[in-house]
DNA sequence: CGGCTCTTGAGATCGTTGTATCATTCTTAC
DNA sequence: GTAAGAATGATACAACGATCTCAAGAGCCG
């Protein structure tokens, strides 16, 4: 009720499997289904319960996105950014920051954090001719 | 039909009053509701339609936020960020940029362009005890 | 194994945002 | 001023993502 004792299951197992194997943050829609290759029945609900669990667990982090998609990745990376496709719209996490970001807010903001985006094509992208 | 002789109504120019007065990017709610002080029963579909003119007229630009929502200024400005207030949600202008942002990337990415979206607290509200 | 109860899967439902409809009002040209 | 038709306002509707319901299935403990 209050307190459920958690159960291991092969869905929630599988969810983890599929950002372990993936290094990118990933939309419940692809969670599912990469997921599905493992559980072939697997449900969205189930994702969506799954990953708001791993969240309060702290093993996933949301990542909002401009667009309004809510992308999930595992928690506990270092201070890192994101890459946007635009050919074909998957988000790659990109490593390093330029700390002088905070200062751009100069002396009428007291700015606590940022977020920067970078898009552009990837090299899987860059690679083929389209999509 | 397929090009309807434009009219100049005088919602029209209060949407676009209300832009002029406020130098921040605006959700369309928020426009509703500036415009609303000008003329009386403007309707949120209005806003829409005219938010939407504007965009083609090249005299606004969308500005989409991480979280879904789809903010406008007016077009044709410098290269600029923004803020995002925690506290009043309120999005403000950021003038400047770090160009080395687009190094972040490495090689892996051909970056064609950025976003930076800072957080904090503005100086309104720093100056109120809440909100 | 047996059973308690947590979790799942399928679909219905919700909430939000933006669009379509259509009678009415307003702008503009003459 | 008048008429043609573009724009408005009120509301219904659509689209989408996410959540809820509940019977059925499965994990865990003894």
């Amino acid at each position: 009720m209050a307190h459920p004792i958690p159960r291991n299951t092969r869905q929630k197992a599988a969810i983890r499997g599929v950002f372990e194997a993936h290094d990118r943050p990933l939309s419940p829609q692809e969670v599912l289904e990469f997921a599905q290759a493992r559980v072939a029945r697997l449900g969205i609900a189930t994702v969506y319960r799954n990953l708001k669990s791993l969240v309060q667990e702290e093993w996933l982090t949301p990542v909002a996105m401009p667009g309004g998609a809510v992308l999930y990745e595992m928690a506990g990376k270092n201070h890192h950014h994101h890459f946007q496709c635009d050919r074909c719209h998957r988000v790659y996490e990109v490593k390093g920051c330029v700390p002088a970001v905070n200062r751009l807010g100069g002396s009428g903001f007291k700015v606590q954090r940022h977020e920067v985006i970078l898009y552009g094509i990837c090299a899987a992208c860059r690679g083929r001719r389209r999509n």
